[in-house]
DNA sequence: GTCTATATCGTGATAGAC
DNA sequence: GTCTATCACGATATAGAC
């Protein structure tokens, strides 16, 4: 869930004219994040985005095999959960609420992370199976392992309830993009959310 | 936005044989609701909708005309906002988290609502048209009006990080449905949810 | 490797018989 | 009013030429 499987190494040109050679992987992944990050699994088309790529509709079958397959090969998770858990969870408890806020925002303004996250909510809306290994990755990857880590009464539900924050600031900042939320920078919205991740986490 | 357009004013038998007759229409859209609340606009089909009601799928066209106004007709929002608006600002100012919270809470309960609410969230993650619209109504509807009755600094953005907070866990609750959040009764959340609306809404 | 052409399917919508 | 039959379209996927 977390390596890049990806071939040449060394990294080349990501933009200019493709003469029929190598590393068209990478632009056809890169242009895969991008539709299904703007219409999720179902309506972005393999003609879309081989056309957003400039390449033939015919070699995203002969690459990855079906539309599935490249949908996972786009979403591959660019951070390790559980180092993640471990650096939110050292230092002082008191700024847990800052730091999960600190992280959270610099990840969503990652732009080719963001495609990766946004592709992942508007699929997970649409499709059970989606919504299904999301729902494993949060329950294992994250709730258990940070509600060992508090000294709190229930600390699931506490948890849950922050990603139902995040999870919402995603939705409203960047699907639905209603103002001022969608345009306020990130350092404006830092103190706010790490205060509700705060409050959520270990308020009375 | 508000009122209903049915036909029938009596309420006769909903659920049982359909011979033939009469009411259809309330059928149909009732499992217009349910099929456009599980599985979004996109991927619910017409024919699927009118197997659900028992009844052929040029029937559907025949009383809807398009699948769009079926999606409008199922659509119709119950509840008058500027009523809830206005319940919600009155009273103790320091209970406003609390009163949000027991209406967002009672409104998802109930099961014609949700399905209502659901395949509006559901299709705006997928449908761009169906975001603006749900943009413009919570800027129109309620961000507005809430902002003005608050006496805070930066009142559109704590609304809209509370609007967050109700979307994250409509999301969490009953589209991901991670445990223990999916199965909390609602007396338990509400606390929680109240104490989070109140911190957006008031705290320094 | 890359393309053209096509097979197969499911969709929304319509026409018209009864 | 309700059904059968069908159209036009766009999708994924595949076969096969170069």
């Amino acid at each position: 869930m977390t390596a890049d499987a990806d071939d040449q190494p060394a990294p080349r040109k990501k933009t200019g004219r493709r003469p029929g050679s190598a590393d068209t992987r990478r632009t056809v992944l890169e242009a895969a994040r991008a539709e299904f990050a703007a219409r999720g699994y179902q309506k972005a088309s393999m003609r879309a985005i081989a056309r957003a790529a400039g390449v033939d509709a015919a070699l995203l079958h002969h690459y990855f095999g079906s539309k599935d397959r490249l949908f996972l090969a786009a979403l591959e998770f660019p951070v390790d959960p559980q180092l993640v858990v471990e650096r939110i969870l050292t230092g002082d408890p008191d700024a847990v609420g800052e730091r999960v806020a600190g992280f959270v925002l610099a990840l969503w303004e990652e732009p080719t992370v963001r495609d990766r996250l946004l592709a992942l909510l508007r699929t997970a809306a649409a499709s059970e199976e989606v919504a299904a290994l999301m729902r494993g990755f949060m329950v294992t990857e994250l709730v258990s392992r940070v509600a060992d880590g508090l000294g709190v009464p229930q600390p699931e539900l506490r948890v849950e309830l922050v990603m139902s924050q995040i999870l919402g600031l995603a939705m409203a900042r960047y699907v639905i993009r209603v103002e001022p939320l969608a345009s306020a920078p990130a350092e404006e919205l830092l103190p706010l959310l790490a205060r509700a991740v705060q409050t959520h986490l270990t308020a009375g």
